[in-house]
DNA sequence: CAAAATAGTTTGCAATGCAAATAATTGCTG
DNA sequence: CAGCAATTATTTGCATTGCAAACTATTTTG
């Protein structure tokens, strides 16, 4: 204690390999599935809520519709997910997980997810308020109390 | 409280935020610099120790070497760093900083990094030590403790 | 000295991501 | 209701990242 300047830096040290752990259990997630990131954070979007039109989907992910007409085109291929022409408004596109894609996504990895949520459930009281207090704290700094999480997933 | 269940996922949810929002200062700093994630975090290496061999950026990077000759190619065009054969092997290249390189690095914004520290230093000594503790425990809970810190960037 | 290892590069490939232009449809407005 | 504006998905063109495999030059090792 007292040296605060060396425990900071720990800490983003520490804030890094959290990051690095993410991206390589993601990127373990897209060796077992044979998808990529965003092909996977699309189809775990689609398991959530179906069917979902391209520019819906394309807000949820913070991309161009351009972008994610290309993700869809890949993953339409691979025959997890279909296209289809909305009756109410021919103009949109509802996109729904075919059975594979549906089977895909519910084997796929959480990411980190499932790790972090059987982690948590290990901890003691006292540790358990730490790590809810520090990240608390932590998006105070960042200033992100008011952005809307998102997936987390390795580039 | 003793809704352990809620809590878990609101800290997950808070560790999505600070994902994003540390991924948004990265984007900024892509616009304030004109170069792109993997090209600024090139130039800091640079900036940290230089010069250095293509070879060892592509490891200090985790990058396959055909793809740091990419991201060099693209540097050195803009005149950012200068490649230089060693004289003691003269198969390895010598990277360094040209001075328009080193001014960029040291204008260049420190991600989230600056941001972070400042925020540090204005906690209180509790606060202080939440976030000491929980960053400790969400390495653990990740196994990784013997991951080497490496920048946090989006990509 | 010959063979193997190392360093950087080139080439070819796939995926992400954006901007701008396009076609089809819907909504709005005078 | 006719015409214009907005929305929706797509196409095209472009830059970047990222890898693997083949290649050249150099060094090290047997």
């Amino acid at each position: 204690m007292g040296n605060r300047a060396g425990t900071r830096l720990e800490i983003i040290d520490n804030l890094r390999r959290v990051f690095q752990a993410i991206n390589e259990y993601s990127k373990n997630a897209e060796k077992v599935t044979g998808l990529t990131g965003p092909q996977l954070w699309a189809i775990k979007l689609l398991a959530d809520t179906s069917p979902l039109r391209v520019s819906d989907l394309a807000r949820q992910m913070y991309l161009h519709p351009a972008t994610v007409v290309g993700i869809v085109d890949r993953l339409e291929l691979k025959g997890l997910v279909a296209r289809n022409r909305s009756t109410q408004d021919r103009r949109s596109i509802e996109l729904t997980l075919t059975e594979n894609g549906q089977k895909v996504a519910a084997k796929s990895p959480e990411v980190a997810q499932g790790m972090l949520i059987k982690g948590l459930d290990r901890l003691n009281q006292e540790e358990f308020t730490h790590i809810e207090e520090g990240m608390k704290l932590m998006v105070r700094l960042l200033g992100a109390e008011n952005i809307k999480p998102q997936p987390m997933h390795g580039k």
